[in-house]
DNA sequence: TATCGTTAATTGATCAACCAATCAAGAACA
DNA sequence: TGTTCTTGATTGGTTGATCAATTAACGATA
């Protein structure tokens, strides 16, 4: 069935598969086979539109940064004086963000960005984003917002990292309160 | 140079250069061979002592949990009401445990954890042991020291994960200082 | 003390498995 | 006809693990 026009869908298929078998393995050490049956097809076509297997991962983490920024981005316009903040802190525990495959791939691209310099760009840039969103919405509520909005953005990650390693699947629900209720505590 | 009673030399060796080179080059694709070299040995005597190359990777793990456990527990009669506490949070960043090896060391186990089940019950007593140190340092101090223990566990985690992302090397007060800020807020 | 068998330490060589990447060639559409 | 899509086959390289063989210390014995 090749019809033309098919890049784009394969490409697609691939970074889903891509998270999908990083996130069941729990490790980078998928085979480029593995990731190319997942998303049915042969190994040959995955490197005929990558071309190597780590240009798959940065794509794939990308992907994963543009639709964790786009979730919050369509919160943003968030209601109330807290609203932006909420937003941000909400789209980090949407389901599409929060799934344990998701959050898998995500710390192994964390491990991967100590030693890829574009991975490790792609993760600061997130970061930066981020930081500055949060600051944003801090400012009319904490006297010191750049030091909240690095808490909250550490503590974030933390209860990611923790959230994987809960053997009975992730709670969303309480990860996010962590993070409300820090901000409860700390603004006023 | 065959001399008797090589065995607990060697495996500390084996240890020590496990956790230098991923750190060093922060992932767990390190060989064998590389781990042995950098110990001064071949890798049929790596092989040897360990049995597997999974097994040099357990005891890497164990050995930086175990260090990171007794160096909490050298200043944990700590003085003062927040003396416990602090003894805990000081021994996260104190040099040993927040050298970037170890960091980074520390975040690729994180991942093993996610896949290798005897890791994953290595770092879960881990948690377990921080948090009820946490708990106990707390109850005198917070209203809720549970939910306390939890974040600054969180909080740890996050810091730690974001502190080996940054070009410039890691500071280890800036690391400190965002917790007690924390804590000083929180507490009062 | 000299000798010798036992055990621990150590390694070079090798194997079997795996894998990323390439390429030539076939198949379907425009 | 030419372009896009697709894959089977192959290759070059890597690596965890094994094994036989060697070297050196130790301990017992005569």
């Amino acid at each position: 069935m090749p019809k033309i026009g098919a890049e784009p869908i394969r490409k697609a298929a691939l970074i889903n598969a891509t998270i999908f078998e990083v996130g069941r393995t729990g490790s980078l050490d998928v085979t480029v086979a593995q990731i190319a049956r997942r998303a049915g097809m042969s190994p040959a076509l995955a490197h005929h539109y990558f071309g190597s297997k780590e240009k798959i991962f940065l794509s794939a983490m990308r992907y994963i940064l543009r639709t964790y920024g786009r979730s919050v981005a369509e919160r943003l316009p968030g209601h109330g004086r807290r609203g932006r903040l909420d937003a941000i802190v909400r789209a980090s525990f949407a389901p599409q963000n929060f799934q344990r495959e998701t959050v898998s791939a995500w710390i192994n691209f964390y491990a991967l960005a100590l030693i890829n310099p574009e991975a490790g760009r792609l993760l600061r840039v997130y970061h930066r984003r981020l930081r500055s969103n949060l600051v944003l919405a801090l400012r009319p509520l904490a006297a010191d917002p750049v030091r909240v909005a690095e808490t909250v953005g550490a503590l974030i990650d933390g209860v990611y990292l923790r959230a994987v390693l809960t053997p009975g699947g992730i709670d969303a629900v309480t990860a996010e309160k962590l993070i409300f209720d820090y901000l409860d505590e700390v603004l006023q």
